[in-house]
DNA sequence: AATTCTCACAACCGCAATTCT
DNA sequence: AAGAATTGCGGTTGTGAGAAT
């Protein structure tokens, strides 16, 4: 860090051997990187900071570096990590691949629109000061595509109404999971719309890959995205990093999954 | 209390690209 | 122009802490 600070990044194998390090330029390198770098953001991974990994990484695959530079603070080795243990583990949960269409379907109509919503419902929490009642997460709805969930029953559901999801989030039957499914009677608008998410695939990436820009997420009010990272301390908690993947969750997920 | 298992994180490795000499 | 050195990236492995048995 000293050497740093008197001679700038770069030059590695000059750092390693003027500051007396037992090392490769190339160790020394990456211990910056990835510990020592000042501007390096601390603590786990946030809703907003999930979405935008789930979206890029739908968009560039494993081009971790890319992915980290649109999240400031975050190493390309962090999210990566995350990808590996997080959304791998779940996809495991799932017995599909994550590489699998059915997958990468799941994350995008469903799992990213979720994250959308609590990031959403975060954020009513925070402005106002009695119980928060949810307000509708208002996604682009030109498409009548949907998701069945008419399966879905929640009285099998062990954890139906206490489910350890903190913004109370499980799962309530639905005729269909495009139109409406509700999370312990907080409305949601869940018209998942393939055109939407496909749109952004086809004519919004370059904007977004520049801007970061997740107002397509969040409706017509739009998020900051640095603001909402400290919105809410919850979001910061190690438990609303999983909250996504309860078990009803998982049993849902996998209900969709086999109907597909 | 000891051992095993699981998870998250940091570090290592090999390869390709870039820069230097 | 060519070879060597350096840097950057993505895949993989090692490790320590806490949980489970």
């Amino acid at each position: 860090m000293n050497y740093i600070a008197n001679n700038g990044e770069g030059r590695w194998n000059s750092l390693a051997r003027c500051a007396g390090l037992n090392r490769t330029g190339k160790s020394c390198r990456l211990r910056w990187l990835n510990y020592l770098r000042p501007d390096l953001r601390r603590g786990n991974i946030t809703l907003q900071e999930q979405l935008m990994i789930l979206e890029l990484h739908s968009r560039w695959g494993n081009r971790w570096s890319k992915i980290a530079q649109h999240l400031p603070g975050r190493t390309d080795n962090e999210i990566k990590n995350y990808w590996r243990t997080r959304v791998q583990k779940h996809a495991k949960q799932l017995k599909c691949d994550v590489n699998s269409k059915q997958f990468k379907d799941t994350m995008r109509y469903l799992w990213m629109p979720r994250l959308v919503e609590r990031i959403q419902a975060a954020s009513a929490t925070t402005t106002t000061t009695a119980a928060a009642t949810p307000r509708l997460v208002s996604l682009p709805c030109e498409s009548a595509h949907t998701i069945s969930s008419s399966t879905y029953t929640p009285e099998n559901s062990s954890t139906t109404g206490t489910s350890s999801d903190s913004f109370g989030t499980s799962t309530q039957a639905s005729s269909d999971l495009g139109v409406e499914y509700n999370y312990n009677n907080i409305p949601v608008n869940h018209n998942l719309n393939l055109d939407h998410y496909q749109a952004n695939q086809g004519g919004n990436y370059q904007d977004f890959a520049v801007s970061t820009d997740l107002s397509g997420y969040y409706g017509t009010q739009g998020l900051d995205f640095q603001e909402q990272n400290n919105v809410n301390p919850c979001l910061n908690s190690e438990d609303t990093s999983d909250i996504l993947w309860n078990m009803e969750d998982i049993w849902f997920l996998q209900q969709q999954l086999n109907s597909m």
